[in-house]
This record gives C-alpha cells, structure tokens and sequence, in this order.
RNA sequence: GCUCGAGUGGUGGAAUUGGUAGACACGCAAGACUUAAAAUCUUGUGUCCAUCUGGACGUGCGGGUUCAAGUCCCGCCUCGAGUACCA
C-alpha cells in the first residue's frame, strides 16, 4: 500500500468526529490539563498559512498531553464581533450575523482539515446570546462594585453608600474619578439623583465626560490600544480628542495587581516588560505648593523629590483646572489665545510635529514650600492632563523638557546635582540638562552633600514631617473606555430613567440585539440603535444605545469553555473547581496590551465576587511568531513581453513584477501556469538559465495584492495534513517570526514517506514480532528522550528533525520490529496524528492513538560502553579517541599522551595542563 | 530617546548548564535505476590553500575573561518589536 494520505487524512477525521474522540468531561480521577488558542476573528479573507502555527504547536502539546494521562481541555470558538462585518453590512445591507456566519463555516472547514483534537461540542461564539448574557452579567456585577484600596479587592457599591449614610467620606480608601469630601448629614441631604451621580464616581463600570479618541471615518470611540500612531488600528483612520459621556471600566483600580500578578506567571520576560511598560508606576511625592495672593493649592506629582531646590518655575497642563483660577486678568487674552491653539494642536498633527516648544505665563506666582521662593506659574501641552495631578514643577538644570522650556522663555536654571566625579558649572553655558540619577546634592539647603538616593528619601521625610505633602504611586495605565458607536456588538444591559443609568433585571438577560433597517448612526447622531423600534424596557424607558468594544467578549471566554452550555452562571462551580485556569495559552504579541490586559483585569474582578478560583487566568503564554509572506518576482524586459531569468536580469533593462507564489515551485517558475495566468502573459517568451526560469524572492507581509498569500487548504490538497504540520513546526522555533517559504517542504513529506516504508513494502505490511537488537532499542529510547525533552521545552522544529534522525536509522538498521515502530508512532502521534492513526491500526489496535500511553523512557537502553573523545591542544580539536566509558580521567590523560597522533603537537613542546571533562572533551595545554 | 529581542554556510535553521560550530532539511553537483520523465537510492557540499594525508581561517565589528567562548563581561554597528512629552 502506498501512503494515500487523501484518503487515509479523511478516513481518521470522519473516524475521529464520529467516535467524538476529542469529547473531553469533568474526570476527578485525572489531572486537568488546559490548553488554550487565542480565538479568530473569522474575516472573509479565510485562514491562510500563518494561522494554524499556533494551532498546530497547541494541539501537539495538548495530544502529547494526553497520552501522558491528562485529562486536556482544548476548545476553540470565534471573536465573533467585529468592524469588517459591520462596514460589510454598511457597504451591502447584508446582516453582519450571516456575512459573520458564512466566514465562520469557511474558517471550520479549514480548521478541520488540519486534524486538530478540538472538542466542537464546546464552541464558544461571542455574538451568540447564550454567550453574551454573561458578558451583560459582568458589566452589571462591575457596576454594581466599586474597589476598595485597604482591602485591595471589589466591594458591593451598598457598602459604599452605607458608609456614605454614616461617616461620610471620612477616612475614605477607595478607587474613584475625583476625590471628593461631604459628610454624612449632606449626603442625607442630597436627592436619589445626586446621590447616583455621587456613586458613578466610585463604580467600577461607571459612566463620565471623558476625553476619548473619537475616530470620525468608523463614527465611534476607541481606545488606546485601539489606536496607533493617531490613527485607527482597523483602517487606518485620524482619530481625535473630544469630550463624550461614555461608558469606563476602572482598571486603573487594579493597576497594582495587575502589575505584581506578573510575578505569578510564566510568560515570556518580553511579554510581562511590555505590560509593566504599559502599567507604567512610578513612585514619588505629591507636594502642595501656595499660590500667592491666592486661597487656591497646587497639587505636584513628582518623582524627584530631592531637586525640589532646582524648581524655577512651575506648568500647568492647559486643560487643568487650575489654568482658569490662575490667569491674572492682564494675561487672560494671551492665555486664552494659546488655549485656542493647543486645542487644535491636540489633535493628530501634534504627533506629526517636531517637537516645538509652546507655552504662556499664567501671571500667577507660586511658593516653594521649602525654601519660600516666589516662582512663576506658566501654562504649556508639555504637561499632560490625564497624569499625576495635571501641574508639575519644573528643574530645568535636570530635565530635558523643562529645560528647552526655560532656555525657550528664558527662565533660570539652577543646578542641584553635580554628576560623580564632575565640579558645578555655569548653567548658562550648558546645552542641555544634565542627567541626575546620581550624583551629590548642590545649593539645596538641608540635602546638601548627600547622594541622591538619599536626597530623595530625607525630602520624603521632610515633607510628610511638615505637612506639604505625602508619598504616592502613579500609574500609566488609564481607565478602559467601553462604550462603542456600533450596531454588531453586545447591547448594554442599561435603562435610564431621569438620565441616571440603571440596570437590567439579571432574569432579564440576554438583551439581544435588535433588528435594524440600516447600519448608520441616525439622523440625529445617534448610534445605530437608535433606529431600532421599542428599544426600551417594558415600563417605556429608554435602552442604552451604545454597544460594548471588540474586547469586551473575549474577556472572560476561556471561563466558559470550561461550562460553556450552563444557563445558572457564566461557568459552574464544579467545572471551575476542576479546570481552574488556562495551563497554556497559546497567541500572538499583539494582544499584550490589550485583551491581556483587559482579561486579566476581568478576571480578577470575578476572583473578588468569589465566582472565579484563580486570580491569574493564564498560567503560562507563548507567542508564537508572525508568518510572512515570501514573494517571488519575474523580470520583463521593459517594452517586450519577454521575461529574464533571475540570475541574468543584470545584462537587461528589467521591471520587476510580482508573480504568485502558488505557479513558483523552489524558486523555479512553472512557465506554462504563467502563461494561463493572466491574458497579458499568454504569449510570454523567456530567457532561461540552465533551462530553468528561476525567480526573485522577498519577505514581505503576507497579502493579495504582493500575490504570496497561501493557502493551507492548498498545501493539504498537494502534500495532506501531516505534511502541513510538520513543516510548520520544522520553520524554526515558534516564537520566531519567519517567511513562509516552500522550498523545504519536500523534505518533511519525504519523511513521511519514509516512515511509512519502514512498516509496508509496497503492498504488503512487513512489521515482524521478533525481539528488537540493542542497536534498535538504543536508537528509540534515544528518540523518545529527545522528544519528551523537546516537547515540554516547545522546540518542535528539532523534534521534527530528531523524528528525522530516527527514521533514517532504523532505516539503516533495516528495522521492522513492532517493539520499536509501535512506541514511534505514539511519539509521532501529535506531531502527524493521520499517518499515526493509519498505522496504528495496520499494527492490529482497534482503539485511537490518542489514548496510547507516552513512551517511557529507559536510561540503561542508551548506555554506551565507550566514548568518542575530541582531543584538542590549546583547544583546537586534532583528533577523536575512542575510550571505555568508564576509564578514570588519570588513565585517559596517560592514554592519550602516549598515543600516536598526540606525538605531532607534543613534538619539541612542554605539555603545561592536561583537561579532561570525563565524557565530554581532552584538552591538552603546551608551549 | 527609552525598554526588550536578534545577528551562525547559497537558504531555513541546530548547538538545552562555557566543552568537537554548522545537527536536520532545502538547494546545488556527480552518479545509479529508467527509452524518457517522475519517484527512489548513493556520494559530495562553510571559505581559502594543498595531488592526497593535511593545514589556515571561520558564528555582525573591536576588545577582554578562560585550558576552552556562538554561548560570559565591556564598548560599538545593524535589524526587529514595544513605547513615547509619564514629571
């Protein structure tokens, strides 16, 4: 029988859906293994090659997983909601769910040819109502909980306004918008309305005026991970600031958390550096500074207590509050002037801009609360708003932005930190400011001579001492803005009735989305759902007309893949009990800033409610790399139709064209495909070398328009499923990004027929039943130790090539020992699960492969009675001399000394050193 | 600018803790089988020198540590990723 692998591949998945092979259930006699792929978005684009690497590495692991006795969770779903399928519907009138369900068959079509161990019957889809009632169910559980600092976790929002009712904000510890301060008897006072707008600053889903990226093209919100450059990740679109009330989520609440949690789990260190970049804490001090002729205060964040002798002068952002409190009436027309101005330069061309220093005096002069100097209060876009308290001070002698500040409005800079091992100098002759993380305190009173560190920690000190400030931790890391402009997304379970928000009845749950005539926001500016007809609660008030982000769905999805058909809770009790946590994730980069930040806050948040076990979802993470495209080029002589080969298109005039990969074999055009494959080309003539039209090649992203995209279900059809696998994994190592290329595929289908050999010759199954040789056992278990070590190391390109290395010797060794080839096929199993499958069952099993049991490894089989040993003099290796494994390092030394071959380097010369690492190397020093 | 990665034959890559650099493949060359092709098999293949035995050089560049460096340390170059007035 030849490898048939068509018919074979077929024959193993139908077998396999039919004995719901992948089935997995709750099974407290085994351990839980759960491996996760980060879920698709289905686009009309379908899978092309680069898709499946993740895939692919997941489900070896998962399978080798499994024949080590685990019990392995391994779903998958789809990111159902998503702007193309909106801006499809917008362009057509089609229903985002029915363009969204038509890519999503294609995507299971492919996904299914490639033999993955998925269990289907847990499908997760995130437009799916079963699904996104508990999504609903989470955003009113955040509503409905504001955090607690002491605590550090959630609590009910009752407490809250319990504690309202008897103390007032007295003593109050919590996560908020804008600290604020009454008592008890005024908050009694207030009416129900005041009180909920009081509450809205303490949910953890709140609503508020906020500053947000408004993309004008796509009609909605962003957010900043949404947002690249200025403009929109999808599309490409200006984005803009505006003002809008819109829906948040308090992740800013779990910064801390968030940012010690990544101690917990094994992710890469670039992966966890990227997210405490994005966190971004900082510790420092906030000061007051006085305001003279003036009742208001200055709040300050800085982290450079200690400079605090260097301030000159002090900015204000120009959105600050403070900015209208401050503007003395003389320099009101010059203040608002510039306000005018940076409004307009807040927008996308800021970004554009070399960097131009702005900015105006307020009029204002405020105090140094250490040394009681009066300093200028100036305002300028070099100071954020959103960070610290929106005002700095600034030291310009010790900071490059301060500095091209003052030199531009011609302020004074002192000098407070002389580096180690320079003299203070004449600021006036500096061209910029001087770094500062080291050095000894100058002209700076009470810190004078000490070192910096030290600096800083006595101005801490001194400042709690007299009441002008305290220490505090900033973060980066903003406030998740939730509500989108957009018809395919999860409704909000939100009324309102006298402009306060309020939630749905949990029985409620889902709120489906409702039909609508057109996708486009209203006439009057609305979001789409404000065409929809009787949107609105049974009692007439009105529904929220925003949808909820891309993100909002995959938050909390690998939760219920663990449950994922129970209607009582998001995920069970006992299924979570057993599968607790994600073992494996398994995705790309891109997503580390956002849904892994946005799922890990989620989580955590149910951790608090006491729904979820675990407080990190994601135990361990691998990015796999990007697959890119290679594209191969032809050359044309301008003004003919005549095509140069690559390697002489010197010697002529030459355009290069893009031609598609998929008429390229090795490089090497296949001229006839070429000819068919535009009109233009049809009487094409060509230039050969070596008889052969050989093309150019590039890396470039994978796309239609370079024509290198391919297509797996192309790869299947020519070399089958197996052959797909393996080759992707033989690419190089997974977290590589890496061209698509080809030319190597030969090599791993060559090995699979090759294994395939090893039990058929030509018709007739040729697997013997007699004991296996120590050569034969040495080469297996040195294989199945190899394997076992790759695999949890997630090196699967040198697996693929030790498979290599041993089929090749058994090959040579002429084995056919059913000993030896039925514990190669369990090791070969996950890697090619088809071919394994078949053969297997040529061997006489009636059950799967997939329940086999891993190979043991047996360290006396590989034992070796000598040892190969380079010898080398002043460490470069002249030759190898086999030795008795067990010979003591002083016989091997007086061995090798004696021998022949050492005589040429000893000749004439001292031997000064002799090494020898038993096993491994003899290195002989002379001179 | 800052942070984190990476640089090895014609190509993809291997070398897990400092111990034979280039495993395994692709490609290329020569050969076997064949009327021919495909398929399959055998041999060779880092560079340079040499008739062979053999030798010199060789992991982005320059230094260093070590008996021994692709691997560790210092300084640079190039490429990639993340991030950016974050006080």
């Amino acid at each position: 029988m030849e490898y048939n692998f068509k018919e074979l591949e077929q024959k193993w998945q139908k077998y396999w859906d039919d004995n719901k092979t992948y089935k997995v259930e709750v099974d407290n006699s085994r351990p839980k293994f759960y491996v996760l792929d980060m879920f698709p978005y289905p686009s009309g684009a379908g899978l092309h090659v680069g898709h499946p690497l993740g895939y692919i590495a997941s489900d070896i692991y998962s399978r080798y997983k499994r024949l080590n006795g685990f019990n392995v969770l391994h779903p998958m779903g789809y990111d159902a909601y998503g702007l193309p399928a909106e801006q499809y519907a917008i362009q057509t009138g089609q229903h985002p769910a029915i363009t969204t369900e038509n890519n999503l068959t294609r995507y299971r079509e492919q996904l299914d040819k490639i033999g993955f161990c998925y269990d289907w019957d847990r499908e997760v889809k995130t437009c799916d109502p079963d699904y996104y009632k508990w999504t609903q169910w989470a955003f009113i559980q955040m509503f409905n909980h504001y955090y607690c600092n002491q605590a550090k976790q959630a609590r009910p929002i009752s407490e809250l306004a319990e504690a309202f009712a008897s103390v007032g904000t007295n003593g109050l510890n919590v996560a908020c918008s804008e600290e604020l301060e009454f008592t008890a008897e005024q908050w009694k006072a207030k009416t129900d309305k005041e009180q909920q707008e009081i509450l809205l600053n303490y949910r953890l889903a709140y609503l508020a005026d906020t500053m947000v990226n408004w993309c004008p093209a796509l009609g909605t919100v962003l957010a900043n991970d949404e947002v690249k450059e200025g403009l929109s990740v999808r599309g490409g679109h200006p984005v803009e600031q505006k003002v809008m009330r819109q829906w948040s989520l308090r992740v800013s609440a779990y910064a801390e958390r968030l940012l010690t949690g990544l101690d917990k789990v094994d992710w890469s260190d670039s992966l966890k550096e990227i997210q405490r970049n994005w966190i971004g804490r900082s510790e420092g001090a906030e000061m007051t500074f006085k305001v003279k002729d003036s009742d208001v205060n200055m709040e300050i964040f800085t982290t450079r207590a200690d400079t605090v002798y260097g301030v000159t002068f002090m900015v204000l952002a120009p959105e600050s509050e403070l900015v209208d409190q401050l503007t003395k009436p003389e320099q009101r027309a010059a203040v608002d002037a510039y306000i005018v101005e940076t409004n307009k330069r807040t927008e996308r061309e800021r970004l554009a801009e070399v960097k131009k220093v702005t900015g105006v005096f307020s009029g204002s002069y405020a105090i140094n609360p250490l040394t009681n100097e009066e300093i200028p209060v100036w305002i300028s876009d070099y100071v954020l708003a959103g960070y610290g308290t929106g005002a700095i001070m600034a030291v310009p002698a010790h900071d490059s932005r301060d500095f091209a500040f003052a030199r531009q409005f011609d302020l004074p800079i002192r000098q407070v930190v002389i580096p180690v091992g320079a003299e203070e100098t004449d600021t006036a002759t500096w061209e910029d400011s001087i770094d500062s993380k080291e050095g000894t305190m100058v002209n700076s009173d009470i810190l004078n001579g000490l070192d910096v560190k030290e600096g800083i920690a006595k101005t801490k000190e001194y400042i709690k001492e007299k009441n002008i400030g305290k220490v505090k931790t900033n973060f980066r890391l903003r406030d998740a803005i939730f509500s989108r402009q957009r018809y395919w997304g999860e409704p909000f379970p939100v009324y309102y009735k006298d402009n306060i928000p309020y939630m749905l009845d949990e029985e409620k749950l889902p709120l489906t989305l409702p039909e609508i005539d057109k996708y486009l926001p209203t006439e009057q500016g609305e979001p789409p759902l404000g065409r929809a007809k009787d949107w609105q609660t049974e009692d007439g008030y009105p529904l929220e007309l925003n949808t909820m982000p891309g993100f909002a769905g995959s938050s909390a999805y690998y939760l219920r893949y663990m449950d994922p058909k129970n209607d009582k809770a998001l995920v069970g009790k006992e299924a979570n009990e057993y599968w607790q946590d994600v073992d494996l994730y398994i995705g790309g980069t891109e997503h580390a800033t956002g849904h892994l930040i946005y799922s890990r806050f989620w989580n955590k948040f149910l951790f608090d409610m006491g729904k979820v076990i675990k407080d990190e979802p994601y135990k361990k993470l691998i990015n796999q790399g990007m697959i890119q495209g290679r594209s191969n080029f032809v050359y044309r002589v301008k003004g003919t139709n005549k095509f140069v080969s690559h390697g002489l298109r010197k010697d002529y005039d030459v355009t290069d064209i893009h031609v598609d990969v998929n008429i390229v074999r090795n490089d090497e055009l296949d001229m006839e495909a070429f000819k068919k494959w535009s009109p233009d080309y049809a009487d094409a003539e060509f230039v050969l070398e070596n008889g052969k039209y050989v093309c150019g090649w590039a890396v470039e992203k994978m796309s239609k328009s370079m024509y290198n995209v391919v297509n797996p279900d192309d790869i299947i059809a020519d070399y089958g499923a197996d052959t797909l696998r393996l080759y992707e994994m033989f690419l190089g190592p997974l977290e590589q990004s890496k061209p698509w290329d080809t030319n190597g595929i030969d090599g791993v289908h060559k090995f699979l027929k090759k294994t395939w050999r090893l039990f058929y010759d030509g018709e007739t199954l040729k697997v013997s039943d007699e004991k296996a040789t120590p050569d034969e056992l040495k080469v297996l278990h040195r294989t199945i130790k190899k394997i076992s070590d790759d695999v949890e190391r997630f090196s699967f390109n040198t697996c693929v090539s030790a498979f290599m290395i041993c089929v090749n010797e058994l090959n040579d060794l002429k084995c056919n020992k059913r000993e030896i080839l039925e514990q190669l096929l369990a090791l070969l199993a996950p890697f090619a699960p088809h071919i394994s499958e078949e053969l297997w069952h040529a061997l006489g099993h009636d059950s799967t492969v997939c329940d086999t049991a891993w190979p043991e490894f047996n360290p006396a089989l590989v034992v070796e009675s000598s040892v190969t040993y380079p010898v080398s003099f002043n460490g470069k290796m002249r030759f190898k001399l086999d030795l008795p494994a067990d010979m003591n390092p002083k016989d091997i030394e007086a061995t090798v000394l004696a021998h022949d071959s050492s005589a040429k380097w000893l000749d004439g010369k001292t031997v000064r050193k002799v090494i020898v690492v038993p096993k491994k190397i003899i290195n002989i020093v002379v001179g």
